[in-house]
DNA sequence: ACTGGCATGTAAAGCGTTACATGATTTT
DNA sequence: AAAATCATGTAACGCTTTACATGCCAGT
């Protein structure tokens, strides 16, 4: 988020009550001591400031190695993909369930998704000309692709969950 | 898993080797523990039995309050989605990185991915008949089924970066 | 002689969440 | 008068990973 510009403790938790990327999170007690950790290793800086807060504000900025830093993180292969998660590890032993409560469940989290979808295809819209790789924006973009078809199969799995518990009551 | 069947720690950290329903894991260091604490709650029992180990082993296997737990657990819902991705999150940032080197990134993914598919496509192969409901075997399909849809989401927003990529270059 | 499978654990360190702690200004 | 926003932190707890620790037996 620094390497988009400067931004204080405060703006980054704030932009993180709703994930960024759509698949990452923390909240301000993780991000205040990270930012201490970036400061001690000279990969951001900060300059004071007064602010219509009590305490004047601390505004973070990427120093050229943090840039560096994050321009190799970046390129560097993930950890293997996020291997858990809690709905599917109660479908393994679902057959064990009560089958009305068990539908109620999926059915729940489709409307969820579902509702998810909605929004997200709503942001998509908001990107008229799609950007293209090298803009900043393009990371926008590209994980919000990336959450539209991951909404979308999530919809599909539990509208399938939905309709084998429908048949089997 | 202990649901299905009595089981030594050894045996799940083994089966967990691969995911459990794809989408969980956990090492041996992990389960021990975790069964000492089951066993403390009531939740589990062992019977102790001679093996071709040096050690005698546990085997352990779900009381009635154990199953009554489980049962519960399954339909209570779970926490939000898995908002926790690397690969997502790099995206973000990919603006920043040489894109002959974010290319081969995704490149890689793509193999990935595609080369669990097609593991997983011969794995639902081996089911003839699809299991139902109240049928163990319906979970591991089930989380089969969603394993699917994710690796072929997967494999095509790759797909589609690596695409992106290319015009760009 | 070495590798791999069987078999069970503990310890340390890192990461993440929740709760604790304070306090001014602006809006309702 | 109360609630929300701005603003920064610490502490406790829990989960997960990695490393440490032991040791027999079977196959190569």
């Amino acid at each position: 988020m620094l390497a988009r510009g400067e931004r204080t403790g405060y703006d980054i938790a704030a932009a993180m009550r709703r994930p960024v990327s759509y698949f990452w999170t923390a909240g301000h007690s993780q991000i205040h001591p990270e930012l201490q950790k970036l400061l001690a290793g000279g990969l951001v800086v900060y300059e004071t400031r007064h602010g219509p807060g009590p305490q004047d504000k601390k505004v973070y900025r990427l120093t050229p190695e943090g840039s560096g830093a994050l321009r190799e993180w970046v390129t560097t292969p993930p950890r293997e993909r996020p291997e858990r998660d809690e709905l599917v590890l109660k479908t393994y032993a679902s057959w064990l369930a009560d089958p009305p409560l068990l539908k109620r469940l999926f059915a729940d989290q489709l409307a969820l998704h579902e509702a998810r979808l909605a929004e997200y295809e709503r942001e998509e819209g908001l990107f008229g000309e799609p950007p293209r790789p090298g803009d900043p924006k393009f990371g926008n973009y590209a994980t919000l692709r990336c959450g539209l078809g991951y909404e979308r199969h999530r919809a599909e799995w539990c509208r399938w969950m939905v309709a084998q518990l429908s048949d089997s009551l």
